[in-house]
RNA sequence: GGAGGGAUGGCCGAGCGGUUGAAGGCGGCAGAUUCGAAAUCUGUUGUGCGGUGUUCCCGUACCGGGGGUUCGAAUCCCCCUCCCUCCGCCA
């Protein structure tokens, strides 16, 4: 979230950034309305405080007028706390309204972007920043993973429907075994090599979970919410690991010794693709449940440039390792996500379909979450400083390393040969316990 | 599911209607001492909001969360959440 005084102070920059965005009228009309709630509530902030005090100072007079036995007085000064806390209800009352719609209002509005973010409506407009490895040529016309594990007798998406319908997806034998090398590979690499910390997380999380993460109040109908209360809050299906993650920290603050915060995860993710009907109905590239293992950062404010840097090579290896031919594309104004300041998507080469697809998507959120979760750190004290500093909000980031399903789905086409066959990638063949998958 | 006991500052822990934002201890920081360190002594040490104040000050709010009683609540009452112990149940 923006701080809604940022917002009052600087309507116009936000607006510059709305218009980036491509952002809707609603939001604009958001900004202007926060600018008066604003205004409101420091006048009435400001008058409740001066009524507290005269509250107060009464109180006090009233308990020394009790015991030098002047009732009198005493009832006289009570009659005068009263009126004053009439007219502290009075402004109670408006201030909860005030600040209600001010955070409702702001809650809804996307985070600010880096200057990096290039003008852009869609897609179409991401600027590819790198490429990696070559796009096979195949001798034979290469077939989509669907048909190609089809084959070998390790993915069957018709009984994955007759158990969930569509956009589910059920593994066997070598295929279960696939996904679960992937999970350890990439897990085995973060916390050995990158220096994060491995989390086992809940999947169910209470709603102010995904408030703190920007999920909520907007984009509610993304996600599956549980039928049933969990101790007596609605509850979600994480979409995400960064969702639980992201939070571990909420409504705290952090020393600067214990700065930054490096976490990995494995979890299943649960989307329930509202407003893609139509798009990717074929296979593993968009599914209700999936795997992934996520990355997760919590910095100083200072330094999350650098560890968003840091994310994006580190996914990068990931593909390296596979030899998954790959692009790195910068995301543009229109195309970026709600929370994210500045995004790069890691697109693999999908041979079935002649282009790039998202595998991983890595976003630098900034203070937007942290002001959300109230997650802070206190950077170090300077020395000679007689006090501490300052607690600011941490600077989070979160990106995908990697996707499992779809990583399955690029390593099936591809490693797949001629005669239907697969190769698996050296650095799984210890997790495989086979060098190639064949067809049944 | 049943019966009890808890939740206080970074941590431990007092307070149970009025100079208590909160004793005491630990930890942290600064100073003294030391060639340096340890030990010792002294001081200091929360967060948010607001202020025609800006290296500091003033006001206000915050003792798990919400509501209530009262002139005044960490302290009394109600509801909720979480934790602990015992019993039952399940694995």
């Amino acid at each position: 979230m923006l701080d809604p005084r940022f917002v009052a102070a600087e309507p116009d920059l936000v607006k510059q950034h709305l218009t980036r965005r491509h952002a809707g009228d609603d939001a604009f009309a958001s900004v202007d309305r926060i600018v008066a709630l604003t205004g409101r509530r420091t006048e009435l902030v400001t008058e409740q405080g001066d009524l507290r005090a005269e509250r107060n100072r009464l109180s006090k007079e009233i308990g020394g007028l009790f015991k030098q036995g002047k009732r009198d007085e005493a009832e006289a000064a009570k009659a005068q706390v009263q009126e004053v806390n009439a007219r502290v209800g009075v402004i109670e009352q408006e201030l909860a309204l005030v600040e209600g719609e001010q955070r409702d209002l702001a809650m809804r509005l996307p985070n600010l972007l880096d200057d990096a973010v290039p003008e852009g409506a869609s897609d179409e407009d991401n600027i590819e920043v790198s490429r990696w490895g070559t796009p096979r040529t195949f001798d034979f016309t290469p077939e989509a993973h669907v048909e190609v594990g089809d084959k070998l007798g390790i993915l069957d998406m018709a009984k994955a429907a007759e158990l969930s319908g569509a956009r589910f997806s059920l593994l066997k034998g070598y295929g279960a075994r696939l996904e679960r090398a992937l999970i350890n590979f990439f897990l085995d690499l973060h916390t050995g090599e990158h220096g994060y910390t491995e989390l086992q997380v809940p999947v169910i999380v209470q709603k102010h979970v995904p408030f703190g993460t920007g999920q909520l109040p907007k984009f509610s109908d993304d996600m599956f919410k549980l039928e049933q209360p969990l101790n007596g809050s609605p509850a979600y299906l994480i979409p995400t690991a960064e969702v639980p993650v992201t939070n571990l920290h909420r409504e705290s603050i952090l020393e600067d010794g214990e700065m930054n915060r490096k976490y990995v995860t494995f979890t299943p993710c649960f989307r329930s693709e509202a407003g893609s009907a139509g798009k990717d109905v074929r296979g593993l590239m968009r599914v209700h449940q999936f795997h992934k293992v996520e990355l997760v950062q919590i910095t100083r404010p200072e330094d999350s440039e650098a560890a968003h840097e840091e994310m994006v090579g580190q996914a990068e290896k990931c593909l390296q390792l596979l030899g998954l031919p790959y692009r790195k594309m910068l995301l543009c104004g229109g195309d970026i996500g709600f929370g994210a300041r500045k995004c790069y998507d890691l697109e693999v080469w999908v041979p079935s379909q002649d282009r790039y697809r998202e595998i991983s998507s890595i976003s630098n959120c900034g203070d937007f979450q942290g002001r959300r979760m109230n997650t802070r750190c206190r950077p170090a004290q300077a020395p000679g400083e007689k006090k501490k500093a300052k607690p600011v909000f941490v600077h989070t980031l979160n990106g995908s390393a990697l996707a499992v399903g779809r990583t399955m789905l690029a390593l099936l086409e591809n490693y797949q040969q001629a005669d239907g066959s697969v190769e698996i990638p050296e650095v799984l063949r210890p997790y495989m316990g086979v060098d190639v998958l064949r067809p049944q």
